[in-house]
DNA sequence: CTTGGTGCAAATGTTTTGCATAAGC
DNA sequence: GCTTATGCAAAACATTTGCACCAAG
């Protein structure tokens, strides 16, 4: 069942309410936020820094990194951790991800067996001693684009 | 039902079977191949460059590198892809793994739950048109020691 | 003797950080 | 005005790579 994503899943002014952390709402940390909603097909941190950079000149990659960073962790946006840099994703509803072993590229990887059973978290915790146990799937490939260049360079070769 | 992991899982000489890369047994290889059979905790470059480095003191980083990469190619080690620096496992039957988000400590996440559906890989493949797909589970948590850590750090700002 | 591998050092690319200044609240 | 956040540049970090020399087959 694909979630409506037409809307944005939360707004930047609902993240208030979560008090455990008292921050500052300032422009950059907005305009991070807006650009992860808008760039919607999983974004790195340096796309973001371009977009951001687009509307406002001035702004520095430390503080998008800071941001992400912080957003992140506050659950307002997803941090999509594959090698080769971070993407970061506006849904953060729990879905896997698919990466181009090749180009890097990131899609969703949405289907009923792209799925980790509900009480794993728990039961790692429980055999573990590990705490606030969450987790990743992720799956990897090579993206229709990349298997044509690398077929191109085998009849190349041969 | 946990796999008896007392003996290797493959031998080194075992890998030239695999004709597909003609590639050259150095001492240098060999070395670092026994390493992961040796450091049986996930051990990450640098923990098997030093490792390698008490045994042949003139192995350089790169060629360390080179080979964990080689190796992994040819499935005779299993890259632990984490954030904050691979890891690498003698152990190549599929396993999840669990990494302190503190500390970056890796240990394995057995247990039934800690699966992926057999069908998936191929369900991504179908749906996404990325070829040879694989998948990696990962969990992240706060180790015991971390867990620690962190309260002793909270009572003295308290 | 040919080709792939090594050692070294420098480069790469992403992310973090120290510090002085600016801006929320 | 107290504190957090920013911008900048430098640092940190894991990893890769160019190149001359070495060694496996």
């Amino acid at each position: 069942v694909p979630l409506c994503l037409d809307a944005p899943l939360c707004t930047f002014d609902s993240l208030e309410g979560m008090a455990s952390m008292q921050r500052r709402n300032t422009r950059q940390r907005q305009l991070v936020f807006e650009a992860v909603q808008h760039l919607r097909n999983h974004p790195t941190a340096d796309d973001i820094y371009l977009y951001v950079r687009s509307i406002d000149s001035k702004i520095s990659r430390g503080t998008v990194y800071r941001n992400l960073n912080l957003l992140s962790d506050q659950g307002a946006i997803l941090d999509v951790r594959v090698p080769g840099g971070d993407h970061f994703d506006f849904n953060t509803t729990e879905h896997a991800h698919l990466v181009c072993r090749e180009c890097g590229a990131v899609v969703d990887a949405l289907g009923p067996a792209c799925t980790v059973s509900e009480d794993a978290d728990a039961q790692v915790e429980a055999q573990t001693g590990y705490s606030e146990v969450g987790h990743a799937l992720l799956f990897t490939g090579l993206c229709p684009a990349c298997q044509q260049k690398l077929q191109e360079s085998e009849e190349k070769s041969a």
